[in-house]
DNA sequence: CGAATTTGACCTGCGC
DNA sequence: GCGCAGGTCAAATTCG
């Protein structure tokens, strides 16, 4: 069992996953009986210090303040994507409005960045999106790798920005999932951003303003993690100037614009480094 | 010794 | 219909 990001969690199996040389892990959630919560964790392959973290389910218990936190800092970074208040770097690769539309198309779902030590999360929170109008389509997973301090991979296949709203959109949609990454980088001047927690109830928080405000001055107040999430934004979008290494990858090459997979890159321009995984 | 992890087998869905 | 890939199960193994 492992605690990651403020759940308890109970490794089910292991898998490789093609175009990838990393194996994906399997998670239950084990915090309540039948919790139906799974999420799997898989490291990039271009950056193994990388961790791809997909979630599926609602949890049908309370979270713990770990978790709390963690959802309040991601949905900082709802804020800013759709605020658009990012670092100017990548503005030219980056259309906030695009990304906002494709991620919040009801306004009600959330986007989570976790800062806290020592695995900075970003996540999307799809199981926070009670808004039905986000249900009408298929679910799809969305899983979201995030390369630091390499160019984008392509062999996930990353959407083009003509792309992105669909990918993103179609993640949205789905009721049921919701994914992020977690970078390993050296942050740990950001876990004060952990401390913004504002008790935020599973869906449809009442003080979800509050907390995003605070989670996003969190964040915002740091201007390595912007700066990460901002590189990291804009490279879904612009997917494009990178090229592609290591794994033989199934399909996609430069700019590519195929994604059949719903995977979508993000990059970090930051280096990452980290000695541990809580995903293995 | 109990709990968690590992790992191979099995099941299911999807594309060809 | 067949093969492939993803996901889950469960026995074996490891760890505290």
């Amino acid at each position: 069992m492992q605690i990651s990001d403020g759940c308890q969690w109970r490794k089910y199996g292991q898998k490789m996953a093609k175009g990838n040389p990393c194996p994906r892990a399997y998670y239950r959630c084990t915090m309540a009986v039948g919790c139906p919560v799974r999420k799997q964790v898989q490291r990039c392959a271009e950056d193994r210090s990388i961790l791809i973290t997909t979630y599926e389910g609602n949890h049908n218990h309370p979270l713990p303040p770990a978790a709390m936190a963690m959802a309040s800092t991601t949905t900082a970074a709802a804020s800013m994507l759709l605020s658009g208040s990012m670092s100017s770097a990548d503005h030219n690769l980056m259309n906030p409005n695009l990304l906002a539309r494709a991620i919040l198309p009801c306004s009600s779902s959330m986007a989570t960045i976790s800062a806290s030590a020592p695995f900075p999360t970003i996540t999307l929170d799809l199981t926070h999106t009670p808004n039905p109008l986000q249900f009408q389509r298929p679910a799809a997973p969305f899983h979201v790798p995030f390369p630091a301090g390499q160019p984008p991979p392509q062999n996930f296949g990353s959407p083009s920005a003509a792309q992105l709203p669909q990918v993103l959109g179609q993640a949205l949609y789905n009721q049921s999932k919701f994914s992020g990454l977690q970078l390993s980088h050296e942050m740990g001047s950001n876990s004060h951003l952990g401390h913004h927690q504002v008790t935020q109830p599973q869906p449809g928080a009442a003080s979800f303003a509050d907390t995003l405000s605070a989670a996003t001055a969190a964040i915002t107040a740091d201007p390595n993690f912007t700066a990460a999430l901002a590189a990291a934004i804009s490279s879904i979008i612009g997917g494009a100037h990178s090229n592609n290494n290591n794994n033989n990858s199934t399909a996609t090459t430069t700019t590519n614009n195929n994604n059949n997979n719903g995977s979508t890159n993000i990059t970090s321009s930051n280096s990452s480094k980290i000695s541990s995984f809580p995903g293995n």
